[in-house]
DNA sequence: AGCACA
């Protein structure tokens, strides 16, 4: 239903790979091994990015409510792998971001690769690998070691606090330039977006209708969310309406309400924001 | 721009 009907990459098979091993002996704290990259020497080499598990996104749409975000990033994720944990926040210095963590590494290299730049709710999503590993990999690496591994976290971030802001500065500056020459534009092969992936719309495109549905029917039910301004029957299509509230905000209330609500009690409609 | 999770 979501990535199918439409011309996307096919879900990647992968083959597992060995989880590291924690080595008998000295696998106190094995989620610490710094993955590699590590900075050699301030200034010439630049960190490879890491085969974390955890994919960082960046650049979504704000304006689209954290629910339905991470619902909709579990979606298009699991195409690579089985995805573990999608952790948004909407504070000041979060929003516009997720990590999206996999169980194996191999799927988040394969989905950056992948989704990188791909247009999620009208944004191209720039995708890198996090820094740090996320407490749900690490759960699933290994849950008993979880206390210490905060532990040792916060240290770290200490650590980074002390750390010269400036040099960081530089490193940024170094490696936007480095890059990019050729960058493939990801989402090559979809002839068009999924509507699940659309951009935030005040006007809501209803589908799979039940044939009895009523005009007064769906104005009942859409008026229960504030801001509705008018329902719109498709005269030759009975399957399908659409609906129109006074902004993006309202709209995207309704539609987080009554996506998939059951009109007759069997069919559920499907509501998605229009497209432009 | 911005790398979290209690």
């Amino acid at each position: 239903m979501s990535m199918m009907d439409v011309d996307v990459q096919p879900p990647t098979q992968l083959t597992a790979i060995a989880s590291p091993q924690l080595a008998d002996g000295l696998a106190t704290l094995p989620m610490l091994i710094p993955l590699n990259g590590a900075v050699v020497n301030g200034n010439s080499t630049l960190p490879t990015e890491p085969p974390c598990e955890t994919v960082y996104v960046q650049n979504l749409n704000e304006s689209v409510t954290m629910n339905t975000l991470k619902q909709t990033l579990t979606n298009l994720f699991k195409n690579y792998g089985e995805v573990l944990d999608v952790v948004a926040h909407h504070n000041l210095r979060m929003r516009g971001q997720a990590f999206v963590s996999f169980a194996d590494p191999e799927a988040a290299a394969k989905a950056v690769k992948e989704v990188d730049r791909f247009p999620l709710y009208g944004k191209p999503m720039k995708l890198s690998f996090a820094k740090t590993r996320s407490d749900a990999v690490v759960q699933k690496l290994d849950g008993t070691h979880m206390e210490e591994y905060k532990a040792e976290r916060m240290e770290r971030k200490k650590r980074a606090r002390a750390d010269n802001p400036l040099r960081r500065k530089a490193q940024a500056r170094l490696k936007a330039s480095a890059g990019d020459g050729t960058a493939p534009q990801a989402g090559r092969r979809i002839v068009q977006m999924p509507d699940e992936y659309l951009p935030p719309n005040k006007i809501l495109f209803l589908q799979n209708l039940p044939d009895s549905t009523t005009l007064d029917q769906l104005q009942m039910l859409f008026s229960q969310y504030p801001g509705l301004h008018e329902v719109r029957l498709v005269p030759t299509k009975k399957d399908i309406a659409f609906v129109e509230y006074v902004d993006e905000n309202a709209a995207s209330t309704a539609k987080d309400a009554l996506h998939n609500y059951r009109l007759d009690g069997e069919a559920k409609m499907k509501v998605t924001f229009a497209r432009k």
